[in-house]
This record gives C-alpha cells, sequence and structure tokens, in this order.
DNA sequence: TAGTGGTCTAGACCACAGC
DNA sequence: CTGTGGTCTAGACCACTAT
C-alpha cells in the first residue's frame, strides 16, 4: 500500500513537465524518513517504543530494502532513532538536560563544595564517581602556548572520567606545570577537600582569573565508546584556564560533554 | 587490484576459526573511509583537491559501487569530504575558529562598540552585515518563562542573519516585551548606535546582568541552508537572558553559530 | 556529450538477539 | 529456529556540471 506510489508516478510524469517542475521531487528514502519523523514527534511511536521492522517498512512503502535502511541511517544521524542489531529500531528516549553553573568557580562555592563536579552533583541530586588517572609528559605547543611556558616542558597530567549516578557524563584532562605539582599531592588520584584548585592556592598561587573557551564537534570513536554517546549527538568542549595573581596561568582543563545531557550556564555582569 | 581481496579471504577463513576470531572483521566501507582518510591526513589530498570519483575506487579498491557510496557518506557525515552534485567529492578546507569574547557584554564594551556583533567585527578586522526582519507574535511557553511574563503575552521578535564579509555566520532571533519596545526604535530594524541594549537602557531599563545557556546540536535543514553548512558540522546555540535592575528579564536572545568557525571565550572571576 | 554524483532495485549471505 | 539489522553485489536510470 505504498505511500510512494504517487510518487513514483510524480516521476514518470516529471518527465512530460520538466521545465515547469522547478520544484525538486523528494527522494522517496526521505518521505519515508519524514513520515517515520512525524510518526514519533505525533507520539504514534512513543519514545523507547519499537519501530517497525526494516521488512515491514519495504512491505509498507512499497520501496527496496536498501532504500529504506537509507531512510534510517538519516533518523540514526539525526539521533531520533536508535538501531540494535538483531533487536530492532527503537525511538531514543532524550535525556533530560543539565545546566553546569560556570560561577560554580567563585572562590565562595570552591570553598563551599569538594570541587566543581562535586559541587554540581551536590546541586543536581545525583551521586558523583570519578576515575582519574595521573601521568607526567612533556608539553606539545598548545598546552605551552596556554601555560606559557616552553615546548617540551614536563607537565603532570590529570585524566579523569566523570559518572554521575555510575553514567559517564564528562571526560577531563587537566595540564599542570611539574614546578607547582612536585612533591604534592596534586601528584596523586585524590586531591582531597576543595578540589585540585583549593590545593593549587594552599601553595601560594592565588587564583584570580578563570578563563573558558567553549566550542563544539562531533566526537571521536573513544569519546563515543567512553561517553556512550548515540551517533549524531555532538560534544561540547570546554577549555579552562586557571590564572593565578600575577597573571600566571596554573592549569588548564579540556572537558568533553555531551551535548544532548549538558548546557552550560554563564553569569555575566553588565557592569 | 582490490586491497580487500584479502578481506574478503579473511571473511572466508572466519568460518573455520570462528571462536578464535573475537576481533570482528572490519567491513569492506569501513576499510575504504579509512584509507581514504588515512590519504587526507598524510596530505596525499590536499585540503581543497578533488578525490577520485566514485566509479574509480570502484575499480582500485574491487568493491562495488554502493560499497563506496557507503564509504563516502561516511567521510561526509564526519565533515572530512564535500561532496558536489556532477563535479566530483573535495577534500573539505577547515575554516579557521574565531573567538567570540563574551566580556564585550560590559557596559564599557557595549559603549565602545555598536553592539556586540558589530564589536566583534570591530576586533576581527572583517566587514559585517546583518538582514534583519521584525514581527510581532504571543510568548509561547519557553519564552514567558525566561521573560517572567504571562504565555501568550505580545512579544516584539527580530530575526537576524549576521554575515561577516558576505558570508553568513550567525543566526539571532531576539524576544522583547511588547510594553517596552513599543512605539520604540526597537520595532524598526535599525537599532541605532550602541544596538538594542544602549536603547534598552535609555528607555530606563539600567542591565544588570546576563545570563547565557551555551549547548550544542545538529542543525536543523534550515540552519544548514542559511548558514552555509557542511554536513557533519554541528552549530553551537546560545540563548541569552539580558536582566534589568530589579531583576526583570528584558530580553531573549537565541542565537545559533557553526561550531566550526567558532569558540566562545569567557572571562570569569576566581573570587 | 562525457563524466560526475543521486536514487533505486532485487536480490544474497552474514551476525546477533531471543525464544 | 526465526526474525532482526549489517554488509555487499551488479546493475539501471536520473540530474547536474563542464566542455
Amino acid at each position: 500500500m505504498g505511500v510512494l506510489t504517487s510518487a513514483r508516478r510524480d516521476q514518470r510524469e516529471r518527465r512530460v513537465t520538466a521545465v515547469a517542475d522547478n520544484a525538486r521531487r523528494v527522494p522517496a528514502y526521505r518521505q519515508v524518513a519524514d513520515d517515520l519523523r512525524a510518526r514519533i514527534v505525533s507520539g504514534e511511536y512513543p519514545s523507547g517504543s519499537l519501530i517497525p521492522s526494516e521488512r515491514e517498512l519495504v512491505e509498507e512503502f512499497g520501496i527496496s530494502r536498501p532504500t529504506v535502511r537509507n531512510a534510517l541511517d538519516l533518523l540514526r544521524n539525526e539521533g531520533v532513532i536508535l538501531v540494535e542489531h538483531g533487536r530492532g529500531a527503537f525511538v531514543r528516549p532524550t535525556p533530560t538536560v543539565h545546566r553546569l553553573a560556570r560561577n560554580r568557580l567563585s572562590r565562595k562555592a570552591r570553598e563551599d563544595n569538594q570541587g566543581t563536579f562535586l559541587g554540581d552533583a551536590a546541586t543536581g541530586g545525583w551521586t558523583p564517581s570519578v576515575s582519574v588517572r595521573v601521568r607526567f609528559e612533556s608539553a606539545d605547543e598548545r598546552i605551552a602556548g596556554l601555560l606559557a611556558i616552553a615546548p617540551g616542558t614536563e607537565v603532570c597530567v590529570r585524566d579523569r572520567l566523570m559518572r554521575a549516578d555510575g553514567i559517564p557524563v564528562q571526560l577531563a584532562t587537566s595540564w599542570l606545570p611539574r614546578d607547582i605539582t612536585r612533591d604534592s599531592v596534586l601528584e596523586q588520584m585524590d586531591t582531597g577537600p576543595g578540589g585540585a584548585y583549593a590545593r593549587i592556592e594552599e601553595m601560594g598561587h592565588r587564583l584570580t582569573m578563570f578563563e573558558e573557551l567553549v566550542g563544539s564537534r562531533m566526537p571521536t570513536s573513544d569519546e563515543l565508546v567512553s561517553l556512550q554517546l548515540a551517533a549524531g549527538i555532538p560534544v561540547l568542549t570546554v577549555t579552562r584556564v586557571a590564572i593565578a595573581e600575577g597573571g600566571r596561568p596554573v592549569e588548564v582543563n579540556d572537558m568533553v560533554l555531551s551535548s544532548e545531557r549538558y548546557q552550560l550556564h554563564y553569569m555575566l555582569s553588565a557592569e
């Protein structure tokens, strides 16, 4: 009972009306994608439900399976459906969006909480957990530039994977000049109450400012796995530079977050 | 001269070594995509150059055209190549990233410049141009919530398309309560020197704070056209709320930017 | 007119999930 | 075992670009 039998008729008729037909024909796979998307937003296929199988759609629309797959690939890349091999295609539930307040970086907020991530957890009411790996390397061009040190200088690198209620939500990598971290708890996995920034200040580097550079891109395949992202969902990237009294950058922190789960919330004075 | 003849042989052999072969076979289309991607990063196919045609790749790899297309679709969705009907597929040049400084919202900066967008142009050294459309509508749930007004209240809506040196770089839509804009230049296309914020302040609504909510997503098909985006490139979304003395929200501004061309730069006090 | 990508067919066989 | 998606073939014809 192909919805597209009419489309195919249009295609034949087009030869006769080639000049008048300025509006391009909508290809079959796109019509099917549009149709299925409409059924999803209308609620006919509720969130999380199984949509018809590829072979069923072949029957319903009267088109070949590659064309059906082409349509489903579109919806997959849009993040509308989630396909599982051997099981079927499901309407992808959209997670709730959390706001990450960036003014949490103020000294007051830092003293009140154990760290930015733990502070967000306290506000959001979820259980945080963090895996940490510490290593040392030579600063590359980019990190050296951001830390205002010579390329090749030894830096302490802290890789972290943050989880909320067990599910991975954020990747973060920090670089700190080794002359600041040497023989301190900053080279340990647990930096203690108040987080790394509290330790840095205790060591005499009073923080005056944070710079954050926010961008977005598609995830790498590694990020796709470790953050358990769906296809078609970009990540937010935040590069934060912590600047101490005297203007010295003391930490660079690269963060990667699912754009589907997080928004960044900045409060800026108009003065 | 198929690179993949070996892959096909592997496939046959897999039947015999099914248990030992834990590592899944890499499908042909993925091998081809990986191969082409490697040629691009190695510089064998320089930025902007034409890559071999689909039929040529069919010959080279000894696979069918749909499989070649599958590989190219991957690279297209990654934003690695740019395909033009009738011409061929090109290595996509990556535009330079501009930083948009958000502290440009301070009163000093607003007085110095003609508006945030024009101010960025002055700093960046490019020629700005803006198309504006003004209309009126009833506030929907979201806008009403952000402006702290009743849903259905009449608002003034300003749609803008900003260009840098003629190429579209940013979409913006502002909503303002009609009781603020009525009979003012805010309902005209050109809001004059200092931009809309200067006019709002002149009318007695001294601005105290901006909230910015930053997210990211794949572009809609409309945005893809108007911002001339390549496939596989997400957009950054910024929702800004301008808050006047007394805590009243006076403007909501939704911005959409190419993530490939822009990063947002925030400066936050550590105090 | 020749070469390019865009769409589509009608199959085939494989791998995975679940009963 | 059955039904699901994953991969692949060998074509066909159309639309667009450039000459």
